[in-house]
RNA sequence: GCGGAUAUGGUGAAGUGGUUAUCAUCUGAGGUUUCCAACCUCAUGUCGUGGGUUCAACUCCCGCUAUCCGCACCA
């Protein structure tokens, strides 16, 4: 197991800066809180963890990739609750110009103020005149709400239009439904999925790449009818792995198990928390050092109905990289009642139900003369009546009664065929904190316990992830070594999605040593021999062992 | 946001109110070398940023920016 210290801590981002994995950007010109680059090295790293994330999900065969934009309308975010939800309300001291967070400095008055609206607030700030806890003075401005989401002008001038950068890349497979429902032919469940930028103005950012403010996301939105059966069955991770339930300590279980015991309480939920598992194991991400945790109540963000983190321990200890949550009908809703779109998925019954309509309409060309306006209104009252009242009737419209006599009725009878439902699909959203998942899978491959007693740094990357593939060394710059070298890199580099680095400057040894430091799993050797009999030895990273092959093998 | 600490070649460190800022390592060139950071020669490359004090500031003072730690915040 790997001890975690500070020292280690301190030679690991020294290696990430020296070797180009990851860097703070913009260092030029002295730097910008909570944002990075990924460099020559990391770029590559990068890519193929998206890479293997995507084919990862894709394998379930019902779901799409996605690509929507950053920008995001005003609207959309407005719908989604973000607006609201993502934001602090501030006020400013208006004798020193400090900033404070309004439910914080109402503590004192209110048992709960961060239940309060925008103008509760804004009334008990003015009763109770809190002292700034800067100046002391209580002179405040108007309560303000301050949002976590950059915000920016779409166009310019006076036809621009308030929009943000996105929190999530959720919302676009949200606003997508449409679509991605003609695409799997209106039969559910599918999913659809999205890596891609998000954007969260944090007020401040910390402990390198674990809090960001521009951050790469992947995101999967996986959409089922509720009242589908579902099968017991959950794909891959079989082994136990510790979970900790809402208010319950630790506990190593399975998640089939777990799913039982209804710990966790969705069979989606469980099936995703398993492949989350599989995922994070395959690309380099230690076992023993995730478990599972699952939100409290009051935790649960605004739209979750129950939530998992998968956490990983490494040198900032324990660190939500995935949250897999239930998030029930809320965002298809949301964005419904915004829009007036349907976002439903149709449910067609096993047998057409059979409905007898027995009750009272509107004579329409009686009632709608006399009625006007309310007639619509009264259409929907009457036609709640059950068959057995008897007119004239006093029927409730606005909080208004309006008497409706025999006249403008007509009785109702006819049987109804209903063939099916629409219904608001559910969603269950595994979401993946790239940067995060990649800082555990540098911090969890980073290996310096030396070697032969000297001071030796190595990451161990899985073969699935490792930013170069292969690193070619001619022993000697001569005798036509060199020159089949170049050969050999240049044919690597030709196949796809493979890197290959050449390296002919430096000792044998040193140049071992630098491969290992970025994690090339195998280094090519080319000696007299291979000049003579076209053969090369291969070198392990993690054990040195070598072996002679054909050029012609190498690629396999 | 508050409190504390820090900022010197790519990396890690030393140091000074006064000539050309030191060391290790890395990197590059040449030499040597038949497989795990060997050696020799040479070379490139640094005082975060803005202002002030001073004859003179990398050094002292102030602001800013960034980094680290604690608290708060955030998921």
């Amino acid at each position: 197991m790997v001890e975690f210290s500070e020292q280690r801590l301190g030679s690991l981002v020294s290696i990430l800066r020296r070797r180009g994995i990851i860097l703070p950007a913009f260092e030029i010109h002295g730097g910008a809180k909570g944002f990075y680059d990924f460099g020559p090295v990391g770029g590559r790293l990068h890519r193929r963890v998206i890479q293997h994330w995507v084919s990862h999900w894709l394998k379930n065969g019902n779901i799409v990739e996605l690509s929507c934009p950053t920008v995001t309308p005003f609207q959309v975010l407005e719908a989604s609750g973000h607006v609201g939800e993502f934001s602090d309300s501030m006020t400013t001291c208006n004798s020193c110009e400090e900033a404070s967070r309004a439910d914080l400095i109402l503590e004192d008055f209110h048992p709960n103020p961060d239940a309060l609206s925008m103008e509760e607030l804004q009334d008990l700030l003015e009763r109770s005149q809190p002292a700034c806890p800067s100046c002391g003075q209580s002179d405040w401005s108007s309560v303000e709400l301050q949002n976590l989401m950059f915000n920016t002008a779409i166009g310019s001038g006076k036809s621009a239009k308030a929009g943000f950068l996105r929190p999530e890349t959720a919302q676009g497979m949200f606003t997508s439904f449409p679509s991605i429902y003609r695409h799997f032919r209106e039969r559910l469940p599918f999913g659809a999925l999205q890596v891609g930028k998000g954007y969260r103005n944090e007020i401040a950012p910390r402990q390198g790449m674990i809090r960001l403010r521009e951050f790469n996301m992947a995101e999967l939105e996986y959409f089922i009818d509720p009242e589908a059966p579902l099968s017991e069955e959950i794909d891959g991770w079989s082994e136990p792995v510790n979970l900790i339930a809402d208010g319950k300590g630790e506990e190593s279980l399975t998640f089939s198990a777990a799913l039982k015991q209804g710990m966790i309480r969705h069979t989606t939920v469980a099936d995703f928390m398993s492949k989350t598992m599989t995922f994070l194991v395959e690309v380099g991400i230690d076992a023993n050092l995730i478990r599972f945790r699952q939100h409290e109540a009051d935790e649960m963000a605004h739209y979750a109905r129950d939530c998992w983190d998968a956490e990983v321990y490494g040198s900032y200890g324990w660190v939500e990289c995935v949250g897999i949550a239930h998030r029930g009908c809320y965002d298809l809703e949301a964005h419904e009642n915004a829009t007036g779109q349907r976002l439903r998925a149709w449910r067609g019954f096993s047998e057409p139900r059979i409905e007898q309509v027995d009750g009272w309409t509107i004579d329409g060309a009686v009632a709608g003369p006399v009625f006007r306006g309310d007639a619509g209104s009264i259409k929907i009252a009457l036609e709640k009546l059950p068959a057995d009242v008897s007119f004239p009737l006093e029927v409730a419209i606005d909080e208004r009664m309006v008497k409706v006599s025999q006249e403008h009725v007509k009785r109702v009878q006819r049987t109804e065929s209903i063939a099916g439902e629409w219904y608001i699909p559910h969603v269950i959203e595994p979401a993946f904190g790239i940067d995060r998942i990649i800082w555990h899978i540098l911090d969890h491959a980073f290996n310096d316990t030396g070697k032969d007693g000297e001071e030796y740094s190595m990451l161990r990357f899985k073969a699935a992830v490792a930013p170069v593939d292969y690193c070619v060394l001619p022993l000697f710059e001569k005798d036509g070594m060199g020159e089949l070298a170049l050969k050999i890199h240049q044919r690597l580099c030709a196949e796809a999605n493979v890197v290959s680095i050449l390296d002919g400057s430096g000792s044998i040894g040193r140049r071992y040593a630098r491969a290992d430091e970025i994690g090339v799993p195998i280094c090519i050797t080319v000696d007299h021999q291979s000049v003579e009999d076209g053969t090369v030895t291969l070198r392990q990273r993690d054990d040195g062992s070598q072996t002679r092959i054909n050029i012609s093998d190498l690629t396999s």
